[in-house]
DNA sequence: AGCACGCCGACT
DNA sequence: GTCGGCGTGCTC
């Protein structure tokens, strides 16, 4: 018996299958889609089973597997095919589409072991004559149906005999680690005329892979829309398959699902190895009706789904920026196609490409209009700081100081937002102009008071804060800029007793404090919630009647053809957390730009109009969604080689396609990181035609040089 | 001569 | 990715 491998090793040159002969000892346990162990190379390495064969036909030399590591085949038919599809869609390798399928417990990997936990269940073999206090233990078992042997031994040690005696058996269950605490209650609301409408819509294709865009303002309860679908799909014996843009939402949006639904099982980079492990293996089992989850969780095992939501679809957390770089909503689609299910993508501001697909027909568009319940739509004051700056004297406007003032006597919460973190965006000499930059990555570092340290926001490399300008020895070193740090220093200072709790990166990086952070401002333990963007979407507090948005300006000046649009979603999303409940909100927008119509536009709810205006600048421009925007992305450390290299690959590629603008190379920003260069090549076209097969051959022609590195972004999200 | 280091091709 | 082969150049 002979196999073909895949191995655990993710370049160009090397992703195909190697043929392995299988011994006799080995043959029973061979399956396709399971790992086994193979030297390659003079190493040991991982790989998946990909075909069985009986003979070779060529002479070849082939070596023997060295082992076999599952018993159950971890790539089933459909997760094979999407890898494949993933593959050959995006450029990727076929071994990057199917490790980034799989927990980190599964891939294809050596070293790393993770495990299953284990307890050992206790039940009752037969009955005989028995003592009180073995009595007791029966009857333990009988109340409880099953019982733990830890929690047996604890009552009294008669358990062991017994077990002993043959009365009591033991068994092996798996443990799950994520322990569910309490679940609240949420009310059932019934839906409004708007509402049923949209899920009436839904109803009816239910058998049938059709994409609809679900346009709702923000508290326009889609997530009751959500839930209804859900259940019908249970009702109808199949599974439902929920993404949400990043951790901060799964739990909200899980505590809400759980406390009607059961069988959830949840997976998303807040969990540990083992928990999604666990969580991967329920799903699997089939033990999970629905699956909530991050970008990622798109390839959940599940069968037989019956339908896809992709809520805050206009989130860029859906693009993977790295290899295999695909979009959770194209793979959403393929299987969608799988199954027979509709996909469902719902945002207040969904992208313009989304959009312009709705009104041309390829998605069909629901729209949710009012806010459900008796909520209003938030009172939106935008605040012109040049006026402003000429009396204040700290970030806060004198229109946002009074609001909060007043939300605070009353009780009530705030959210402000500022979208960039650390203290102070760069640190630079006054005397000379030289500003600090990363040794590795061609980006200035951002001080972090609290630790007294600067830090690269791209490698991670950090250092003490520097008193002395390396270039000038002058002492005069200044801070620039204002991160979500410098501003809770200022909250503190300009209201005194408020009690405000920080959220960013930087207070979220250990397990569990995204949460910990959200259920403490929930439970009214803090008066101000200051975050990025992480603060900007789908989270629902009732009590917040403010959201301060400081420098609004911010998002609108980075170079990006999206930089619009970004800001009207920032503004949408954050500006839509306020008032969702009885009392109404307001929001203020703090500006330099007050007349600029990405802001007025958010700020009046207005997103047709900005999709009008925004498109004309766009086919002005010849950006999506009127034009396809794809980039070639070459790197490598050998800065001479790469520069030679980048002008042959745009040659190349402006000869072989037609029809199709060529933009660059240009450096990418940040051009350097961690020690690589790296250049990209623009192509903006109206169709396709042969690109994928001219890059395929690209990557094929430079798949043996290992100084380079060619790789391909479609349709990326941040350029 | 002896070996450290970098480059490069090959990996079933 | 990482191993080994080979060449260069430095040191004993």
């Amino acid at each position: 018996m002979y196999i073909k491998v895949l191995v655990e090793l993710s370049a160009f040159n090397i992703d195909k299958c190697f043929t392995y002969h299988v011994n006799d000892g080995l043959k029973d346990k061979i399956k396709i889609g399971i790992r086994v162990l193979v030297p390659f190379n003079n190493q040991e390495l991982e790989g998946f089973v990909l075909e069985i064969i009986d003979e070779v036909s060529d002479s070849m030399e082939i070596k023997d597997i060295l082992d076999v590591i599952d018993s159950e085949a971890i790539l089933n038919d459909e997760l094979l095919w999407l890898g494949r599809k993933i593959s050959d869609e995006t450029l990727s390798t076929l071994i990057s589409s199917y490790q980034v399928m799989l927990p980190r417990a599964l891939k294809a990997k050596n070293g790393h072991k993770i495990n299953i936990k284990y307890q050992t269940l206790v039940e009752i073999d037969h009955l005989e004559e028995l003592s009180d206090k073995q009595q007791q233990i029966i009857d333990k078992i009988n109340e409880k149906g099953k019982c733990l042997y830890s929690e047996l031994k604890k009552i009294n040690s008669s358990v062991d005999t017994l077990l002993k005696k043959g009365i009591l058996r033991k068994r092996e269950i798996e443990e799950y680690r994520l322990n569910i605490e309490d679940i609240p209650r949420y009310p059932v609301y019934s839906l409004n005329e708007e509402q049923n409408r949209v899920y009436l819509a839904v109803i009816k294709e239910l058998n049938h892979a059709k994409t609809f865009l679900l346009h709702g303002i923000t508290g326009s309860g889609k997530t009751e829309v959500y839930m209804q679908i859900m259940d019908e799909v249970i009702k109808n014996g199949k599974t439902c398959l929920l993404l949400v843009p990043e951790i901060t939402l799964t739990n909200q949006i899980f505590k809400r699902i759980a406390s009607r639904f059961q069988d959830i099982a949840v997976l998303h980079s807040g969990l540990s190895d083992g928990e999604r492990y666990d969580e991967y293996r329920r799903i699997k089992k089939g033990e999970a009706k629905i699956v909530i989850g991050a970008r990622s969780s798109v390839f959940a095992p599940l069968e037989n789904i019956g339908v896809i939501i992709i809520d805050e679809c206009h989130t860029d957390s859906y693009q993977q920026d790295v290899m295999p770089r695909y979009s959770a909503i194209d793979v959403a689609e393929y299987r969608s196609a799988y199954h027979h299910c509709p996909l469902i993508l719902g945002s207040a501001t969904p992208t313009l490409l989304q959009y312009a697909k709705s009104s041309k027909g390829l998605y069909q568009l629901l729209e949710l209009k009012k806010r459900a319940g008796n909520a209003k739509i938030p009172e939106i004051t935008i605040c012109d700081m040049i006026k402003e700056k000429k009396t204040a004297k700290t970030i806060f406007s004198e229109t946002l100081t009074t609001k909060i003032k007043e939300k605070l006597l009353l009780g009530e919460q705030i959210l402000l937002l500022q979208n960039r973190r650390g203290y102070s965006s760069s640190i630079m000499c006054l005397n000379c102009g030289y500003t600090m930059k990363c040794p590795n990555c061609d980006i200035t570092l951002t001080y972090h008071k609290n630790k007294d340290i600067m830090r690269c926001h791209y490698c991670g490399y950090a250092n003490k804060k520097i008193t002395v300008c390396p270039k000038c020895h002058s002492e005069d070193i200044r801070e620039l800029g204002m991160g979500t740090e410098k501003i809770e220093e200022d909250i503190k200072r300009v209201f005194p007793a408020v009690r405000v709790i920080r959220m960013d990166l930087d207070t979220t990086s250990k397990k569990g404090s995204h949460e910990k952070i959200i259920s403490s401002f929930e439970r009214g333990e803090y008066d101000i919630l200051l975050g990025t963007q992480m603060i900007s979407k789908g989270l629902d507090f009732p009590n917040v009647t403010l959201v301060g948005i400081l420098q609004a300006d911010a998002s609108l000046f980075i170079p990006s053809y999206r930089s619009c649009e970004n800001t009207f979603d920032l503004i949408s999303q954050v500006a839509g957390r306020s008032g969702r409940n009885k009392r109404p909100g307001e929001v203020v927008i703090q500006t330099f730009n007050p007349d600029h119509y990405a802001i007025t536009l958010a700020s009046k709810n207005d997103y047709i109009s900005f999709y009008k205006e925004e498109m004309k600048n766009r086919l002005v421009g010849k950006y999506p969604p009127f034009f396809y925007l794809s980039q070639v992305i070459i790197k490598s450390r050998d800065y001479d080689f790469l520069s030679r290299e980048v002008n042959k690959i745009k040659n190349i590629l402006e000869s072989r396609l037609s029809n199709m603008i060529i933009i660059g190379p240009s450096t990418l920003h940040p051009f350097k990181v961690n020690n690589v260069y790296r250049f990209g090549i623009l192509l903006k076209y109206k169709k396709e035609l042969d690109l994928k097969k001219v890059l395929k051959e690209m990557i094929n022609h430079y798949k043996s040089n290992n100084k380079i590195k060619i790789e391909v972004s479609f349709n990326p999200s941040d350029i």
